[in-house]
DNA sequence: TATAAGGTATCACGTAACGTGAGGGTCAAC
DNA sequence: GTTGACCCTCACGTTACGTGATACCTTATA
Protein backbone atom coordinates (compact mmCIF):
# COMPACT_ATOMS: atom_id res chain seq x y z
CA UNK A 1 0.00 0.00 0.00
CA UNK A 2 1.63 3.44 -0.93
CA UNK A 3 1.68 6.29 1.37
CA UNK A 4 -1.30 8.30 -0.14
CA UNK A 5 -3.45 5.12 0.35
CA UNK A 6 -2.31 4.56 4.07
CA UNK A 7 -3.02 7.95 4.81
CA UNK A 8 -6.43 8.24 2.98
CA UNK A 9 -7.38 4.87 5.09
CA UNK A 10 -5.98 6.41 8.23
CA UNK A 11 -7.36 9.80 8.14
CA UNK A 12 -3.48 11.60 8.96
CA UNK A 13 -1.64 13.20 6.25
CA UNK A 14 1.13 12.01 3.86
CA UNK A 15 3.67 14.22 6.33
CA UNK A 16 2.76 12.59 9.46
CA UNK A 17 3.93 9.31 7.17
CA UNK A 18 6.95 10.52 6.30
CA UNK A 19 7.73 11.78 10.26
CA UNK A 20 7.19 8.72 11.73
CA UNK A 21 9.36 6.72 9.11
CA UNK A 22 12.13 9.93 9.79
CA UNK A 23 12.01 9.17 13.41
CA UNK A 24 12.10 5.47 13.11
CA UNK A 25 8.44 5.01 14.36
CA UNK A 26 7.29 3.36 11.47
CA UNK A 27 9.32 2.05 8.89
CA UNK A 28 7.22 0.50 5.59
CA UNK A 29 8.28 -3.02 4.86
CA UNK A 30 8.93 -2.35 1.33
CA UNK A 31 10.83 0.29 -0.22
CA UNK A 32 10.26 0.69 -4.59
CA UNK A 33 13.61 1.23 -6.91
CA UNK A 34 12.28 4.71 -6.91
CA UNK A 35 12.58 5.38 -3.36
CA UNK A 36 8.12 5.01 -2.87
CA UNK A 37 7.41 3.52 0.64
CA UNK A 38 5.21 0.60 0.24
CA UNK A 39 3.40 -0.09 3.62
CA UNK A 40 2.58 -3.87 5.13
CA UNK A 41 -0.49 -5.49 5.99
CA UNK A 42 1.83 -5.48 9.51
CA UNK A 43 2.94 -1.94 9.02
CA UNK A 44 -1.22 -1.44 9.46
CA UNK A 45 -1.07 -3.18 12.57
CA UNK A 46 1.69 -1.52 14.03
CA UNK A 47 0.30 1.98 12.97
CA UNK A 48 -3.36 0.75 14.25
CA UNK A 49 -1.27 0.47 17.88
CA UNK A 50 0.66 3.88 17.61
CA UNK A 51 -2.57 5.70 16.57
CA UNK A 52 -4.11 4.19 19.80
CA UNK A 53 -1.02 5.34 22.00
CA UNK A 54 -1.26 8.68 20.20
CA UNK A 55 -5.24 9.42 20.98
CA UNK A 56 -3.81 8.40 24.46
CA UNK A 57 -1.53 11.49 24.34
CA UNK A 58 2.24 9.91 24.44
CA UNK A 59 4.54 11.53 22.99
CA UNK A 60 6.00 9.75 19.83
CA UNK A 61 9.61 9.23 21.55
CA UNK A 62 7.78 7.04 23.71
CA UNK A 63 5.64 5.10 21.45
CA UNK A 64 9.06 4.14 19.67
CA UNK A 65 10.32 3.06 22.83
CA UNK A 66 6.76 0.83 23.89
CA UNK A 67 6.83 -0.60 20.89
CA UNK A 68 9.91 -1.55 19.67
CA UNK A 69 10.83 -2.68 23.76
CA UNK A 70 10.94 -6.74 23.02
CA UNK A 71 8.17 -8.13 25.91
CA UNK A 72 5.85 -5.72 24.33
CA UNK A 73 2.44 -7.28 23.93
CA UNK A 74 -0.17 -6.20 20.63
CA UNK A 75 -2.93 -8.23 22.79
CA UNK A 76 -1.84 -6.94 26.39
CA UNK A 77 -1.38 -3.15 25.08
CA UNK A 78 -4.56 -3.29 23.45
CA UNK A 79 -6.36 -4.60 26.71
CA UNK A 80 -4.63 -1.58 28.13
CA UNK A 81 -5.37 0.92 25.75
CA UNK A 82 -9.28 0.21 26.49
CA UNK A 83 -9.07 0.38 29.62
CA UNK A 84 -7.39 4.30 29.37
CA UNK A 85 -9.92 4.97 26.93
CA UNK A 86 -12.43 4.24 29.37
CA UNK A 87 -10.78 6.14 31.83
CA UNK A 88 -10.66 8.98 29.20
CA UNK A 89 -14.31 8.59 28.95
CA UNK A 90 -14.67 8.98 33.04
CA UNK A 91 -13.20 12.22 32.58
CA UNK A 92 -15.24 13.68 29.69
CA UNK A 93 -18.36 12.17 31.31
CA UNK A 94 -17.22 14.71 34.42
CA UNK A 95 -16.56 18.08 32.16
CA UNK A 96 -19.87 17.30 30.73
CA UNK A 97 -20.79 17.00 34.60
CA UNK A 98 -18.83 20.73 34.98
CA UNK A 99 -21.08 21.87 32.49
CA UNK A 100 -24.13 20.81 33.99
CA UNK A 101 -23.26 22.69 37.56
CA UNK A 102 -21.95 25.35 35.40
CA UNK A 103 -25.47 25.68 33.50
CA UNK A 104 -26.56 25.29 36.56
CA UNK A 105 -24.62 27.89 38.57
CA UNK A 106 -25.23 30.84 36.15
CA UNK A 107 -29.32 30.30 36.38
CA UNK A 108 -28.77 30.70 40.09
CA UNK A 109 -29.80 27.48 40.93
CA UNK A 110 -26.50 25.77 42.28
CA UNK A 111 -23.38 27.21 44.32
CA UNK A 112 -20.11 25.95 42.80
CA UNK A 113 -16.46 25.95 44.35
CA UNK A 114 -13.33 27.32 41.98
CA UNK A 115 -12.36 23.54 42.57
CA UNK A 116 -15.92 22.23 40.72
CA UNK A 117 -15.54 24.31 38.25
CA UNK A 118 -12.24 22.86 36.90
CA UNK A 119 -13.22 19.52 37.67
CA UNK A 120 -12.37 16.92 34.66
CA UNK A 121 -9.35 19.02 32.87
CA UNK A 122 -6.14 17.46 32.61
CA UNK A 123 -3.48 18.83 29.89
CA UNK A 124 -0.38 16.90 31.51
CA UNK A 125 1.67 15.87 28.81
CA UNK A 126 1.22 12.25 29.24
CA UNK A 127 -1.43 11.55 32.10
CA UNK A 128 -0.91 7.70 31.37
CA UNK A 129 2.60 7.59 31.86
CA UNK A 130 2.50 6.03 34.94
CA UNK A 131 0.49 2.83 33.44
CA UNK A 132 3.08 2.80 30.69
CA UNK A 133 5.12 2.75 33.08
CA UNK A 134 3.88 -0.18 35.10
CA UNK A 135 3.68 -2.61 31.97
CA UNK A 136 6.88 -1.29 30.12
CA UNK A 137 9.25 -0.09 32.44
CA UNK A 138 11.22 2.27 33.66
CA UNK A 139 14.50 2.43 31.49
CA UNK A 140 13.61 4.21 28.32
CA UNK A 141 11.91 6.72 30.66
CA UNK A 142 15.09 7.29 32.99
CA UNK A 143 17.58 7.02 29.92
CA UNK A 144 15.37 10.05 28.16
CA UNK A 145 15.81 11.67 31.20
CA UNK A 146 18.80 13.59 30.92
CA UNK A 147 19.53 14.77 34.70
CA UNK A 148 18.70 11.93 36.58
CA UNK A 149 19.57 13.45 40.06
CA UNK A 150 17.87 16.51 39.95
CA UNK A 151 13.92 16.85 39.74
CA UNK A 152 12.90 19.72 36.75
CA UNK A 153 9.93 21.70 37.57
CA UNK A 154 8.17 19.97 35.45
CA UNK A 155 8.61 16.85 37.18
CA UNK A 156 8.01 18.48 40.39
CA UNK A 157 5.04 19.86 39.15
CA UNK A 158 3.76 16.79 37.72
CA UNK A 159 4.77 14.91 41.01
CA UNK A 160 2.62 17.58 42.88
CA UNK A 161 -0.41 17.67 40.48
CA UNK A 162 -0.23 13.50 40.38
CA UNK A 163 0.14 13.33 44.36
CA UNK A 164 -2.72 16.04 44.86
CA UNK A 165 -4.89 14.02 42.67
CA UNK A 166 -4.62 11.01 44.60
CA UNK A 167 -4.70 12.34 48.00
CA UNK A 168 -8.05 13.97 46.99
CA UNK A 169 -9.33 10.41 45.06
CA UNK A 170 -8.08 8.43 49.01
CA UNK A 171 -10.04 11.37 50.95
CA UNK A 172 -13.11 10.43 49.43
CA UNK A 173 -12.85 7.12 50.97
CA UNK A 174 -10.63 7.58 54.13
CA UNK A 175 -13.97 6.65 56.25
CA UNK A 176 -14.02 3.29 54.69
CA UNK A 177 -12.37 0.41 55.81
CA UNK A 178 -8.89 0.23 55.08
CA UNK A 179 -9.24 -3.91 53.89
CA UNK A 180 -12.40 -2.80 51.89
CA UNK A 181 -11.65 -3.24 48.21
CA UNK A 182 -12.00 0.34 47.14
CA UNK A 183 -9.60 1.32 49.51
CA UNK A 184 -7.48 -1.46 48.56
CA UNK A 185 -7.56 0.05 45.13
CA UNK A 186 -7.17 3.78 45.84
CA UNK A 187 -4.17 2.72 47.54
CA UNK A 188 -3.17 0.77 44.84
CA UNK A 189 -2.41 3.82 42.64
CA UNK A 190 -1.11 5.50 45.00
CA UNK A 191 1.71 2.56 45.26
CA UNK A 192 1.37 2.90 41.01
CA UNK A 193 2.66 6.70 41.27
CA UNK A 194 5.34 6.49 43.55
CA UNK A 195 6.90 3.77 41.16
CA UNK A 196 7.16 5.85 38.92
CA UNK A 197 8.96 8.08 40.19
CA UNK A 198 10.75 5.70 42.70
CA UNK A 199 11.09 2.68 43.08
CA UNK A 200 9.24 1.13 45.87
CA UNK A 201 9.22 -2.38 47.34
CA UNK A 202 6.13 -3.06 49.22
CA UNK A 203 7.86 -3.01 52.41
CA UNK A 204 8.88 0.25 52.01
CA UNK A 205 5.95 1.50 51.25
CA UNK A 206 4.41 0.17 54.21
CA UNK A 207 7.63 1.72 56.12
CA UNK A 208 6.74 4.93 53.98
CA UNK A 209 2.91 5.17 55.06
CA UNK A 210 4.52 4.99 58.96
CA UNK A 211 6.43 7.93 58.43
CA UNK A 212 3.35 9.63 57.32
CA UNK A 213 2.91 9.57 61.46
CA UNK A 214 5.42 9.42 62.83
CA UNK A 215 6.35 13.18 60.76
CA UNK A 216 4.25 15.57 61.62
CA UNK A 217 4.78 17.92 58.76
CA UNK A 218 3.50 14.54 56.45
CA UNK A 219 0.47 14.29 58.94
CA UNK A 220 -0.16 18.23 58.52
CA UNK A 221 0.12 18.20 54.36
CA UNK A 222 -1.73 14.82 54.21
CA UNK A 223 -4.19 15.91 56.50
CA UNK A 224 -5.22 18.84 54.81
CA UNK A 225 -6.78 16.71 52.16
CA UNK A 226 -8.98 15.45 54.78
CA UNK A 227 -8.83 15.12 58.44
CA UNK A 228 -7.24 11.60 59.32
CA UNK A 229 -6.46 10.69 55.62
CA UNK A 230 -2.84 10.29 57.05
CA UNK A 231 -3.52 7.68 59.53
CA UNK A 232 -5.94 5.79 57.14
CA UNK A 233 -3.11 5.75 54.53
CA UNK A 234 -1.17 4.47 56.60
CA UNK A 235 -3.40 1.32 57.49
CA UNK A 236 -4.32 0.69 53.98
CA UNK A 237 -0.71 0.53 53.09
CA UNK A 238 0.13 -1.54 55.77
CA UNK A 239 -2.71 -3.60 54.60
CA UNK A 240 -2.03 -3.24 50.67
CA UNK A 241 1.96 -4.73 51.67
CA UNK A 242 0.86 -7.72 53.23
CA UNK A 243 -1.64 -8.47 51.38
CA UNK A 244 -4.41 -8.59 53.56
CA UNK A 245 -7.25 -7.08 51.47
CA UNK A 246 -10.73 -8.38 51.97
CA UNK B 1 -5.80 35.28 43.13
CA UNK B 2 -2.30 34.64 41.78
CA UNK B 3 -0.88 33.10 39.16
CA UNK B 4 0.14 30.19 41.13
CA UNK B 5 -2.86 29.86 43.06
CA UNK B 6 -4.78 29.58 39.49
CA UNK B 7 -2.38 26.99 37.96
CA UNK B 8 -2.87 24.89 41.18
CA UNK B 9 -6.44 25.22 40.89
CA UNK B 10 -6.89 24.41 37.31
CA UNK B 11 -3.78 22.05 37.45
CA UNK B 12 -1.91 23.95 34.82
CA UNK B 13 1.42 25.69 34.46
CA UNK B 14 2.36 29.31 35.43
CA UNK B 15 4.13 29.58 32.34
CA UNK B 16 0.41 28.61 30.09
CA UNK B 17 -1.12 31.72 32.05
CA UNK B 18 2.16 33.50 31.32
CA UNK B 19 1.57 32.46 27.74
CA UNK B 20 -2.11 33.13 27.56
CA UNK B 21 -1.58 36.62 28.82
CA UNK B 22 0.93 36.96 26.46
CA UNK B 23 -1.10 36.33 23.13
CA UNK B 24 -3.64 38.49 24.76
CA UNK B 25 -6.01 35.39 25.41
CA UNK B 26 -6.39 35.48 28.76
CA UNK B 27 -5.78 39.10 30.82
CA UNK B 28 -5.66 39.28 34.45
CA UNK B 29 -8.05 42.01 35.72
CA UNK B 30 -5.68 43.85 37.87
CA UNK B 31 -2.25 43.99 38.36
CA UNK B 32 -0.10 44.75 41.41
CA UNK B 33 2.80 47.42 41.28
CA UNK B 34 5.49 44.88 41.52
CA UNK B 35 3.85 43.53 38.08
CA UNK B 36 2.03 40.71 39.47
CA UNK B 37 -1.12 39.30 37.86
CA UNK B 38 -4.43 38.84 39.78
CA UNK B 39 -6.96 36.98 38.01
CA UNK B 40 -10.71 37.47 39.26
CA UNK B 41 -13.45 35.35 39.23
CA UNK B 42 -14.54 36.27 36.13
CA UNK B 43 -10.95 35.36 34.72
CA UNK B 44 -11.49 31.77 36.14
CA UNK B 45 -15.30 31.73 34.34
CA UNK B 46 -12.97 32.75 31.13
CA UNK B 47 -10.03 30.30 31.61
CA UNK B 48 -13.39 27.49 32.27
CA UNK B 49 -14.31 28.27 28.57
CA UNK B 50 -10.51 28.49 27.11
CA UNK B 51 -10.08 24.85 28.65
CA UNK B 52 -13.11 23.28 27.44
CA UNK B 53 -12.42 24.88 23.89
CA UNK B 54 -9.05 23.40 24.40
CA UNK B 55 -10.38 20.11 25.51
CA UNK B 56 -11.82 19.82 22.08
CA UNK B 57 -8.91 20.75 20.29
CA UNK B 58 -9.14 24.46 19.21
CA UNK B 59 -5.73 26.26 18.18
CA UNK B 60 -5.81 28.87 20.75
CA UNK B 61 -6.02 31.76 17.87
CA UNK B 62 -9.44 30.27 17.10
CA UNK B 63 -10.30 30.12 21.00
CA UNK B 64 -9.35 33.82 21.10
CA UNK B 65 -11.50 34.88 18.33
CA UNK B 66 -14.78 33.23 18.98
CA UNK B 67 -14.26 34.54 23.11
CA UNK B 68 -13.90 38.27 21.86
CA UNK B 69 -16.31 37.87 19.20
CA UNK B 70 -19.29 40.39 20.61
CA UNK B 71 -21.78 37.95 20.04
CA UNK B 72 -20.26 35.10 22.36
CA UNK B 73 -22.43 33.67 24.62
CA UNK B 74 -20.93 31.65 27.91
CA UNK B 75 -24.59 29.72 27.86
CA UNK B 76 -24.69 28.60 24.29
CA UNK B 77 -20.85 27.70 24.48
CA UNK B 78 -21.23 25.81 27.69
CA UNK B 79 -24.20 23.67 25.62
CA UNK B 80 -22.31 23.30 22.18
CA UNK B 81 -19.01 22.32 24.63
CA UNK B 82 -21.31 19.55 25.74
CA UNK B 83 -22.84 18.21 22.47
CA UNK B 84 -18.77 18.28 21.15
CA UNK B 85 -17.98 15.88 24.26
CA UNK B 86 -20.87 13.44 23.97
CA UNK B 87 -19.33 13.24 20.17
CA UNK B 88 -15.79 12.69 21.50
CA UNK B 89 -17.31 10.15 23.95
CA UNK B 90 -19.06 8.70 20.73
CA UNK B 91 -15.44 8.45 18.98
CA UNK B 92 -14.03 7.22 22.27
CA UNK B 93 -16.71 4.11 22.10
CA UNK B 94 -15.76 3.68 18.59
CA UNK B 95 -12.37 2.89 19.49
CA UNK B 96 -13.17 0.91 22.18
CA UNK B 97 -15.46 -1.02 20.00
CA UNK B 98 -11.96 -0.83 17.24
CA UNK B 99 -10.16 -2.58 19.89
CA UNK B 100 -12.90 -5.12 20.82
CA UNK B 101 -12.95 -6.18 17.22
CA UNK B 102 -8.82 -5.93 16.99
CA UNK B 103 -8.74 -8.68 19.66
CA UNK B 104 -11.47 -11.14 18.63
CA UNK B 105 -9.20 -10.50 14.44
CA UNK B 106 -6.20 -11.61 16.49
CA UNK B 107 -7.64 -14.77 17.85
CA UNK B 108 -9.19 -15.66 14.38
CA UNK B 109 -12.65 -15.41 15.96
CA UNK B 110 -13.51 -12.24 13.46
CA UNK B 111 -12.37 -11.02 10.39
CA UNK B 112 -11.69 -7.30 9.99
CA UNK B 113 -11.00 -4.85 6.37
CA UNK B 114 -8.39 -2.03 7.15
CA UNK B 115 -10.85 0.26 7.18
CA UNK B 116 -12.24 -1.59 10.35
CA UNK B 117 -8.96 -1.40 12.07
CA UNK B 118 -8.82 2.77 11.76
CA UNK B 119 -12.29 3.59 12.94
CA UNK B 120 -12.86 6.09 15.58
CA UNK B 121 -9.08 7.81 15.12
CA UNK B 122 -9.70 11.76 14.23
CA UNK B 123 -6.56 13.62 14.31
CA UNK B 124 -7.57 16.49 12.46
CA UNK B 125 -6.22 19.42 13.77
CA UNK B 126 -9.94 21.18 14.47
CA UNK B 127 -12.55 18.38 14.23
CA UNK B 128 -15.25 20.81 15.41
CA UNK B 129 -14.52 23.76 13.05
CA UNK B 130 -17.29 23.35 11.37
CA UNK B 131 -19.50 23.62 14.28
CA UNK B 132 -17.66 26.34 15.30
CA UNK B 133 -18.24 28.43 12.43
CA UNK B 134 -21.98 27.68 12.19
CA UNK B 135 -21.79 29.12 15.57
CA UNK B 136 -19.31 32.11 15.00
CA UNK B 137 -19.43 32.56 12.21
CA UNK B 138 -16.78 33.02 8.99
CA UNK B 139 -14.93 36.20 9.58
CA UNK B 140 -11.90 35.09 11.17
CA UNK B 141 -11.11 32.05 9.65
CA UNK B 142 -11.17 33.30 6.47
CA UNK B 143 -9.29 36.45 7.51
CA UNK B 144 -7.00 34.11 9.25
CA UNK B 145 -6.77 32.13 6.16
CA UNK B 146 -3.88 34.35 3.89
CA UNK B 147 -4.88 32.53 1.00
CA UNK B 148 -8.91 33.11 0.43
CA UNK B 149 -8.49 32.06 -3.37
CA UNK B 150 -6.50 29.09 -3.98
CA UNK B 151 -6.89 26.32 -1.72
CA UNK B 152 -3.94 24.73 0.09
CA UNK B 153 -2.87 21.30 0.32
CA UNK B 154 -4.01 21.16 3.98
CA UNK B 155 -7.92 22.75 3.05
CA UNK B 156 -8.27 20.47 -0.06
CA UNK B 157 -7.30 17.24 2.20
CA UNK B 158 -9.18 18.79 5.36
CA UNK B 159 -12.13 18.79 2.34
CA UNK B 160 -11.60 15.50 1.26
CA UNK B 161 -11.55 14.05 4.52
CA UNK B 162 -14.33 15.87 5.90
CA UNK B 163 -16.57 14.67 2.28
CA UNK B 164 -15.91 11.13 2.72
CA UNK B 165 -16.61 10.94 6.17
CA UNK B 166 -19.77 12.73 5.64
CA UNK B 167 -20.66 10.35 2.72
CA UNK B 168 -20.47 7.53 4.76
CA UNK B 169 -22.50 8.56 7.27
CA UNK B 170 -24.90 9.14 4.71
CA UNK B 171 -24.16 6.04 3.26
CA UNK B 172 -24.95 4.22 6.01
CA UNK B 173 -29.16 5.46 5.74
CA UNK B 174 -28.96 5.70 2.23
CA UNK B 175 -32.17 3.11 2.40
CA UNK B 176 -34.33 5.19 4.43
CA UNK B 177 -36.60 7.44 3.42
CA UNK B 178 -35.28 10.19 2.38
CA UNK B 179 -37.74 12.73 4.42
CA UNK B 180 -36.99 10.57 7.60
CA UNK B 181 -36.04 12.25 10.47
CA UNK B 182 -32.43 10.70 10.50
CA UNK B 183 -31.65 11.25 6.56
CA UNK B 184 -32.38 14.64 7.58
CA UNK B 185 -29.94 14.45 10.68
CA UNK B 186 -27.46 13.67 8.22
CA UNK B 187 -28.20 15.43 5.44
CA UNK B 188 -27.88 18.59 7.28
CA UNK B 189 -24.38 17.91 8.42
CA UNK B 190 -23.24 17.87 4.72
CA UNK B 191 -24.81 21.24 4.50
CA UNK B 192 -23.30 22.74 7.41
CA UNK B 193 -20.02 20.83 6.21
CA UNK B 194 -20.61 22.61 2.61
CA UNK B 195 -21.12 26.14 4.24
CA UNK B 196 -17.88 25.82 6.02
CA UNK B 197 -16.11 26.13 2.48
CA UNK B 198 -18.47 28.11 0.72
CA UNK B 199 -22.08 29.98 1.23
CA UNK B 200 -24.80 28.03 0.25
CA UNK B 201 -28.03 29.15 0.26
CA UNK B 202 -31.22 26.29 0.55
CA UNK B 203 -31.72 26.87 -2.53
CA UNK B 204 -28.62 25.93 -3.79
CA UNK B 205 -28.27 23.64 -2.16
CA UNK B 206 -31.16 21.37 -3.66
CA UNK B 207 -29.28 22.51 -7.25
CA UNK B 208 -26.49 21.14 -6.11
CA UNK B 209 -28.19 17.83 -5.40
CA UNK B 210 -30.01 18.20 -8.77
CA UNK B 211 -26.41 18.19 -10.58
CA UNK B 212 -24.96 14.76 -8.57
CA UNK B 213 -27.45 13.37 -10.78
CA UNK B 214 -27.02 15.45 -13.82
CA UNK B 215 -23.19 14.73 -14.17
CA UNK B 216 -22.45 11.16 -14.15
CA UNK B 217 -18.91 11.85 -13.08
CA UNK B 218 -20.39 13.08 -9.93
CA UNK B 219 -22.79 10.48 -9.29
CA UNK B 220 -19.80 7.71 -9.76
CA UNK B 221 -18.04 9.12 -7.44
CA UNK B 222 -20.57 9.64 -4.74
CA UNK B 223 -21.79 6.16 -5.47
CA UNK B 224 -18.63 4.40 -4.57
CA UNK B 225 -19.27 4.95 -0.95
CA UNK B 226 -22.75 3.42 -1.80
CA UNK B 227 -25.03 2.19 -4.58
CA UNK B 228 -27.80 4.70 -4.93
CA UNK B 229 -26.10 7.56 -2.73
CA UNK B 230 -26.13 9.93 -5.25
CA UNK B 231 -30.14 9.38 -5.83
CA UNK B 232 -30.49 9.51 -2.11
CA UNK B 233 -28.68 12.71 -1.55
CA UNK B 234 -30.50 14.40 -4.16
CA UNK B 235 -33.88 13.56 -2.61
CA UNK B 236 -32.76 14.23 1.19
CA UNK B 237 -31.44 17.79 -0.01
CA UNK B 238 -34.17 18.59 -1.65
CA UNK B 239 -36.86 17.71 1.29
CA UNK B 240 -34.27 19.80 3.21
CA UNK B 241 -34.47 22.55 1.24
CA UNK B 242 -38.38 22.94 1.18
CA UNK B 243 -38.26 22.08 4.88
CA UNK B 244 -40.56 19.05 4.23
CA UNK B 245 -39.04 16.74 7.14
CA UNK B 246 -41.09 14.41 8.63
C1' DT C 1 16.25 44.27 61.43
C1' DA C 2 18.29 40.72 58.73
C1' DT C 3 17.63 36.48 56.52
C1' DA C 4 15.63 32.87 54.02
C1' DA C 5 12.33 30.53 51.37
C1' DG C 6 8.93 30.70 48.13
C1' DG C 7 6.86 33.17 44.62
C1' DT C 8 6.82 36.74 40.98
C1' DA C 9 8.46 38.97 36.67
C1' DT C 10 10.80 39.03 31.77
C1' DC C 11 13.83 37.14 28.36
C1' DA C 12 15.23 33.87 25.17
C1' DC C 13 16.47 29.50 23.48
C1' DG C 14 14.76 24.73 22.88
C1' DT C 15 11.37 21.04 21.81
C1' DA C 16 7.72 18.28 19.49
C1' DA C 17 4.93 17.38 15.70
C1' DC C 18 3.99 18.34 12.02
C1' DG C 19 2.37 22.06 7.78
C1' DT C 20 3.87 23.96 3.71
C1' DG C 21 6.24 25.11 -0.47
C1' DA C 22 10.06 24.31 -3.64
C1' DG C 23 12.22 21.51 -6.87
C1' DG C 24 12.51 17.43 -9.20
C1' DG C 25 11.58 12.32 -10.28
C1' DT C 26 8.05 8.33 -11.26
C1' DC C 27 4.00 6.09 -12.96
C1' DA C 28 0.18 5.00 -15.71
C1' DA C 29 -3.41 6.45 -18.77
C1' DC C 30 -4.33 8.74 -23.04
C1' DG D 1 5.22 11.89 -26.21
C1' DT D 2 2.22 14.20 -23.00
C1' DT D 3 -0.10 14.92 -18.85
C1' DG D 4 -2.01 14.66 -14.35
C1' DA D 5 -1.47 12.57 -10.12
C1' DC D 6 1.60 10.91 -7.04
C1' DC D 7 6.14 10.17 -5.17
C1' DC D 8 10.68 11.81 -3.13
C1' DT D 9 13.86 15.06 -0.12
C1' DC D 10 14.88 19.45 1.77
C1' DA D 11 14.16 23.22 4.65
C1' DC D 12 11.77 26.87 6.74
C1' DG D 13 7.57 28.01 9.47
C1' DT D 14 4.05 27.35 13.13
C1' DT D 15 2.03 26.30 17.63
C1' DA D 16 2.20 25.81 22.46
C1' DC D 17 4.53 25.71 25.57
C1' DG D 18 9.15 23.87 28.72
C1' DT D 19 13.19 25.37 30.70
C1' DG D 20 16.90 27.98 32.65
C1' DA D 21 18.89 32.46 33.69
C1' DT D 22 18.50 36.64 36.13
C1' DA D 23 16.50 39.76 39.16
C1' DC D 24 12.74 41.59 42.08
C1' DC D 25 8.87 40.91 45.69
C1' DT D 26 6.52 38.99 49.74
C1' DT D 27 6.06 36.94 54.02
C1' DA D 28 7.52 34.32 57.89
C1' DT D 29 11.09 33.61 61.23
C1' DA D 30 14.99 34.26 64.24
Amino acid sequence: MKVKEVADLVCISVRTLHHYDEIGLLTPDEVTEAGYRIYSEENLENLQQILFFRELGFPLKRIKEIIHDPSFNKTEALKLHKSMLMKKQEQLNQLIDTIDKTLLNMKGERQMSDKEKFAGFDFSSNPYEAEARERWGNKAVDDANTKLNEKSQKEMRQFQEAFNETFRSLAEVRHEDPTAAISQERIHEWYVLLNSFGNYSKKAFKGLGEMYIADERFTKNIDQFGEGLAVFMRDAMAVYAEGLKK
